[in-house]
DNA sequence: CCGCGCAAATAGACTTTGTCTGAATTATAA
DNA sequence: TTATAATTCAGACAAAGTCTATTTGCGCGG
């Protein structure tokens, strides 16, 4: 039985759970482990950026972009893209689709039970399906 | 009954179509409906430049986005976001959903019949959805 | 405890996609 | 014809993300 991802709260459990998944736990991952893994959310890479250097300067942007990337090939984090000019870094491992407001940027969950896809077309069998993903694209009015 | 949107041949039609949707058909604009409007595809901006600026300058960067965007709002294109880098405008106005090739940067069309969605969540009433994008994420090995 | 070797981090230049601005052109209307 | 508005344009700009060359700092053998 894995450690539960989310709702992490020390460094060492962050810790512990970038070493079950290959990661050797820097402390600057550890530092960006704890922004993602405390709580479900979505952040864009510029968020984790700003929510990293609070105050003074502690991890640099290219850091934050390799780490993100880094998590996300070890499937600690989702990225998630519905809008064109970022991506989301979603910390919500259990599955799921998104709403998004198209209007305000917003990006919210929707529950798996939510959503039923009852039927998705034969591909060939050299062609394997990464992810299926559902995305509501609404507006407030 | 309106017009086929694919299949258009000519500036004619092409221009006839921009009027029906209250778009007053410039030579640029028509330029780029051509492209667009021949056939169904998934062209990027800078697909479309390059297509419209065959051998020598006809319409400016500024003005294929501009135009993107316009026919976009018109609903003569859809916007396809499944690539963080770029936005694919897709000529095919059929209901239909995607496969997107992560390691190639392809997109295909998946037809309506192929995909049921048997289930959405309830939404609260100020909310109206205005598309529901599935998209399949594969590779080939 | 020292220092070697390597993974990781860094600053900052660079790239790409897209937006903005202000001037010039073209169309529309009186 | 004149003026009024819409459209186009070149090029400057912005934002997200990548790349490179250098530095940091950790693990490990002696």
């Amino acid at each position: 039985m894995n450690i539960k991802i989310n709702f992490l709260k020390t460094r060492a459990q962050v810790a512990s759970l970038l070493r079950q998944h290959d990661i050797t736990p820097t402390h600057q991952r550890v530092r960006i482990g704890e922004i993602l893994f405390t709580r479900m959310q979505h952040l864009s890479a510029e968020q984790v950026l700003l929510a990293v250097n609070q105050g003074h300067d502690e991890v640099s942007k290219a850091t934050v972009y390799n780490t993100l990337g880094l998590f996300a090939r070890h499937g600690l984090v989702r990225e998630v893209i519905v809008d064109p000019s970022k991506i989301f870094y979603d910390s919500n491992l259990t599955k799921h689709h998104h709403l998004y407001y198209s209007d305000s940027g917003e990006l919210q969950d929707i529950a798996d039970e939510h959503v039923e896809i009852a039927k998705l077309p034969e591909l060939p069998d050299d062609v394997h399906i990464e992810a299926v993903d559902v995305i509501i694209r609404a507006r407030r009015s």
